[in-house]
DNA sequence: AGTAGGACCTGGTGGC
DNA sequence: TGCCACCAGGTCCTAC
């Protein structure tokens, strides 16, 4: 999927053009689409919200909703939110759409269908949001090379498979997993718990870097992803090792 | 705790 | 040109 930088792009990108915008309709193709609540009770309780506010949660999109309420987003393998204007061509795989109240289409578009809609209110009972079980966000001053380590100590699986894991650093994929650690020099099948404290400290930097270098160049582009108006991020050039050979 | 395998899905690509 | 097998940036579940 997108991978944090993909989603950081797309949320600054919406939250420059739809906070004080409000949803008239909402649409969805394919049910499946909607994670939480019901689909009929997800387009019931989007109508008429305003959209107040656009975070990032690793590698989910939230949009804050007047009431409380916010609408999560999470792009799979495959899905872009694209922001249109009135009468814009059709998007080939669009799963869902919401029509805003100056006309313009907000569309989800999704061709393998792995990409996940939520609503949830801020009173709730039982079902948590996915996004409030995500481990340190790297990009903030709480992911410090000794928080890294103590995540890391004792674990015996490989270091790129937690380092996937979302539970314990939120946002990082297969590309920049492969990126952070050809960047430390630190072989992706070491186990976790075995890194020396300065592997550590170096994994940490790698990552910083990874994520902000991908975030300035808005994303990485192999095959699907597009911003919020349909182009292509530009950190593919950069790629040290992800889909390369020798 | 870890991992291997399958499931969920579909489109693009490369080989023949 | 056409068909087919394989691959894909994610996550979740089950069985060892």
């Amino acid at each position: 999927m997108p991978e944090l930088p993909e989603v950081e792009t797309m949320v600054r990108d919406l939250r420059a053009r739809l906070p004080g915008r409000s949803i008239v309709e909402t649409n969805v193709h394919w049910d499946r689409m909607v994670g939480h609540p019901s689909p009929e009770g997800f387009k019931a309780g989007l109508h008429g919200r305003r959209l107040e506010a656009i975070e990032r949660r690793g590698k989910f999109a939230l949009l804050a909703l007047d009431g409380g309420g916010v609408l999560g987003v999470h792009r799979g393998m495959t899905g872009s939110l694209f922001l249109r204007p009135a009468g814009f061509e059709a998007d080939r795989f669009v799963r869902a759409w919401f029509r805003l109240d100056d006309g313009d289409e907000l569309r989800f578009d999704d061709s393998r269908k792995f990409g996940r809609l939520y609503l949830y209110e801020s009173v709730r009972n039982g079902s948590q949001p996915p996004w409030e079980r995500l481990g340190v966000e790297p990009l903030s001053e709480e992911f410090t090379a000794l928080a890294l380590f103590e995540l890391l100590a004792g674990r015996r699986a490989a270091i790129k498979t937690v380092l996937l894991n979302q539970l314990v650093v939120a946002g990082i994929g297969n590309i920049y997993a492969d990126e952070a650690l050809f960047a430390a020099g630190i072989r992706p099948t070491r186990p976790a718990g075995s890194l020396r404290k300065r592997e550590v400290g170096r994994l940490r930097d790698a990552v910083s870097s990874v994520l902000a270098g991908a975030i300035a160049r808005r994303g990485t582009t192999f095959s699907t992803y597009r911003d919020v108006d349909g182009e292509a991020g530009g950190n593919q050039s950069r790629l040290m090792v992800f889909h390369r050979h020798g």
